[in-house]
DNA sequence: GCGAAGGTGGTACCGGCGTACTACTCGCTC
DNA sequence: GAGCGAGTAGTACGCCGGTACCACCTTCGC
């Protein structure tokens, strides 16, 4: 039987991760925190096996009360969970001595796998973040390359000379007159080229069309001055 | 429904996973194989979503094999599973392209787990070894990988909590409506949120703010499936 | 000479977005 | 208790974006 406290600052998310765990045969709720000080708090005297522990909560945050409750040295390991699918967010995690780091949108069994091999002294990383994690330190353990580009891309492929041009275009962020402007176009023509861009790359509106061309490689992020 | 080979050269362990994913709803066993020479080819005839590979084999190993596939360049994800819990074979095998590293001991739900991450072209690896895989990079993650560039940014400095989340939430691409069913508020509430981020950052509409989230490491490309 | 594909333009309509308010509730500080 | 910032929520309105059409023009290939 594993002990569990569940730190969120929603009760109702409490509520659903309680309603888990106690049906679940291995886990038991011993208590809950709203915060990050009362997390701390409650897990140096309750002394659970594993804190549940979100990140973004008023006053004190998941960062921090992970830092501090390791700090400690009890026997308590933390697993974080959090909505944000963000490097940030896990890098502090774990710089922080997280034992875990998983999303919200887990699944029930596989956040029950992350608990029990949390308290058994493993560690779990969210997969999708894994393949980041791996692509990081590729120089340190993969050899060769695996980056497609925008040629490789089946979407990509099937624009016309034009449209690929728009679709930089509205990667740059360009509003359909700026376009139009640019390109010595009307405003309708550069209405119609998008919207087949879009229906060709399967995109939305023209913010997944700007997601797609970072992703493509067509726009590379500038940092700031 | 996930297409799934199974290598392995032993026939009953074969039959063990073979009743395992034809019993989930999810998966589906189209072909096996008995050593890496055979993986090779059928991976390369039946084009698996997920090929699940033993390593020790008699003749081509599953890390040659691994190799081999990744290096064919088809759809297909590795996902090896080994009884050993060996740095040496985790390393090997993601040094050749492998998508994950699982012990056989793992649970039923944790392999079905796992293929479902790899089919989707995420990442898993064995909890007993991640502990490992994290202190071996502990170093890197004490600094993190590109550095925090967003925290040094005026613009982002002069965002809330809450006004950095929709930031991010914003980057993904999401409506005000999706923002508002995953963070659970009123779409009203996302549009006065929105409203004050693009007024902070000094950014004329959301596509200004997606292309932000990226310039500030917010959002990372992510290569296409 | 004809059709197909690509590029350019137009009209009309609707929905989501952005903005400009206002207002209530916390938790904090003074 | 007054004041403030942050978060949440509402209404109303104008505008841009996306779509569904249609029309015309080139440049090809057959």
């Amino acid at each position: 039987m594993t002990s569990v406290l569940i730190v969120d600052d929603h009760p109702l998310q409490r509520l659903g991760f309680r309603m888990l765990l106690e049906n679940a045969p291995e886990t038991d709720v011993i208590g809950e925190a709203a915060h990050g000080a009362e997390a701390v708090r409650r897990t140096a005297t309750l002394r659970p096996e594993v804190v549940l522990m979100d990140i973004r909560m008023p006053g004190m945050d998941g960062i921090e009360a992970t830092r501090r409750i390791v700090a400690g040295g009890g026997r308590s390991k933390v697993l974080v969970l959090t909505t944000f699918d963000l490097d940030e967010y896990a890098h502090a995690a774990l710089r922080a001595g997280a034992s875990g780091f998983l999303l919200k949108d887990a699944r029930p069994e596989e956040l029950l796998a992350g608990i029990r091999a949390v308290a058994k002294g493993d560690a779990v990383i969210a997969p999708a973040l894994t393949r980041r994690l791996l692509d990081t330190y590729a120089d340190h353990l993969l050899t060769g390359p695996r980056g497609r580009q925008a040629e490789d891309d089946p979407r990509y492929q099937a624009l016309t000379d034009r449209e690929r041009e728009i679709l930089v275009a509205v990667g740059q962020g360009w509003s359909n007159g700026e376009i139009a402007e640019r390109l010595v176009l009307a405003e309708s023509t550069v209405k119609t080229h998008v919207g087949r861009v879009l229906a060709k790359v399967g995109a939305r509106d023209r913010i997944q069309a700007v997601i797609l061309a970072y992703d493509l490689g067509l726009t590379r992020p500038q940092p700031p001055a």
